[in-house]
DNA sequence: ATGTGC
């Protein structure tokens, strides 16, 4: 049996791209990497192991904790990490969700190719980064009051619709059809209220973007087609979460969770895997502020989405019906969710934690959206600005092999840190422009070092897995054109 | 990720 060992954690390979560590102590279930051997090398290099083997121990843990193959270290739980726990007699921790609840990306259409938009590259990426807030602090498309906030906590894209940001098909292409119903405003401390009221409708900074794109790349046709996708046609991408609101949430709960649940933080071996036992009080209002913080990222999505539209108006002169600017997708990647997943037989209700992960359900699932029913649900797996996103649909293996997630990124190699030593935000800029043709425009050039496309994993990599493994896979490949940042 | 720590 082939094994592999990394700071005294021990894996042994299942078959092709599975890695498992098997049960011992005190973990309640085996924990698997879903990766190569190249992304498990990196997998390798920091805690992402060990904190997947302390995930392992969390009340409820079923069947295994999983890493996807774009994984890292992160807050007590891996990012590109699943766990999966039972609603009665398991736990939910905030940890597992990530600081930044719903995280996300959703990608938009359109009907203009390339060729329509050189020349314009300028003009456009001037225009967008004028039009969408974006960096760290306030500023959002809505400047609103308390009670906005609240009605958008509750109701999420329906808010919007009503409020004149969306259109009835923007409901119908966003996972949870923009709006999970679990969510109570009233869960929601005043304080995070008050940092979300400045920022609806805002970028935020670190890895957030919006990206104009073109398709290069078509690797099923058929789904493509379903998908509205062609090659050499224009896209845009937003990836931005639910900024201070979504932080200040995760937050409160872990310090209510750690002083209420005591008892149970001390049977863990970790302090950042704080959990709320199911059932608790704090596990049924952190499960309803989490709902809230998610339905405020998808209106901040879609109010991004709005503007950019508009600018789009602007710069080309038509309506965006005009140039069928529709949402295609929008799907979190920092979430938990109660989903019923049949467990050796049984069908169980558990909360699925997808914390840098994305929600991959195969052709036929009831959550599919109906346009895409038959085909499989859109994955949106954004890349760094140098190397194009992807878009996958959800694979036939991914109910059984990762409870219906896939990877939702590129992931780091590269700490925030090194790579301001190692780049310098202009000249990467200059170097996108000049070899690459791909302007970008942002708030500060430390986040472009941050940023630069050498600090990531290769996509094409952790994609080429997650085809292999039938999880998700590949429908087409983007390429940037112009990228507005923090 | 984040008014870049509690």
């Amino acid at each position: 049996m082939t094994t592999r060992e990394f700071d005294g954690v021990r894996l042994e390979r299942v078959r092709e791209y599975v890695w498992e560590i098997p049960r011992e102590g005190e973990m309640r279930v085996p924990a698997r990497v879903l990766a190569s051997e190249a992304l498990l090398e990196q997998i390798g290099d920091d805690r992402t192991l060990q904190q997947l083997k302390n995930a392992t121990q969390l009340p409820g843990m079923t069947k295994h904790a999983l890493c996807m193959p774009d994984g890292h270290q992160g807050y007590g739980f891996p990012v590109g990490g699943v766990g999966a726990t039972d609603t009665e007699h398991g736990c939910i921790s905030p940890g597992a969700v990530g600081y930044d609840i719903n995280c996300g990306v959703r990608m938009m259409r359109t009907n203009l190719s390339y060729d329509d938009l050189q020349g314009k590259e300028e003009e456009l990426v001037d225009e967008l980064f004028r039009a969408i807030p974006s960096g760290l602090g306030g500023g959002g498309v809505v400047e609103s009051g308390l009670d906005t906030v609240k009605s958008v906590l509750e109701r999420g894209v329906d808010w919007a619709l009503e409020a004149g940001y969306a259109v009835e098909d923007d409901l119908l292409h966003c996972e949870d059809e923009g709006r999970r119903p679990d969510a109570d405003a009233d869960a929601v401390s005043e304080k995070a209220k008050n940092r979300g009221k400045k920022q609806l409708g805002s970028l935020g900074s670190g890895n957030h973007f919006l990206e104009v794109q073109r398709v290069t790349d078509v690797f099923r046709s058929d789904v493509a087609d379903a998908y509205g996708l062609a090659e050499d046609q224009i896209v845009v991408l937003i990836h931005c979460g639910s900024r201070g609101l979504g932080h200040q949430v995760c937050n409160d709960y872990l310090r209510k969770i750690e002083k209420r649940h005591g008892d149970l933080l001390a049977q863990l071996p970790d302090r950042e895997l704080a959990a709320a036992p199911a059932g608790s009080e704090l596990a049924e209002s952190y499960y309803r502020a989490m709902c809230a913080a998610i339905n405020f990222a998808w209106v901040n999505r879609q109010l991004v989405m709005h503007r950019t539209r508009e600018v789009f108006e602007r710069v080309f002169g038509r309506d965006w019906e005009a140039m069928e600017m529709h949402l295609l997708y929008d799907v979190a990647h920092n979430i938990a969710k109660k989903e019923v997943h049949d467990v050796d037989g049984d069908e169980r209700e558990l909360y699925v934690h997808r914390k840098g992960a994305t929600r991959a359900f195969p052709a036929g699932h009831p959550e599919v959206p109906k346009a895409y029913r038959d085909v499989g649900q859109p994955v949106i797996i954004p890349g760094s600005m140098g190397a194009g996103s992807y878009v996958l649909r959800g694979g036939e293996e991914s109910l059984s092999l990762s409870f219906g997630s896939t990877a939702h990124g590129a992931g780091r190699v590269m700490s925030r840190t090194r790579a301001k030593k190692e780049y310098w935000g202009e000249t990467v800029q200059s170097e996108l422009r000049d070899q690459n043709r791909i302007y970008v425009k942002a708030q500060s050039g430390a986040t472009v070092a941050e940023e630069a496309p050498g600090v990531y994993k290769d996509v094409d990599e952790v994609v080429r897995v997650s085809d292999a493994l039938g999880i998700g896979d590949k429908v087409a490949r983007t390429y940037p054109v112009c990228n507005i940042k923090g």
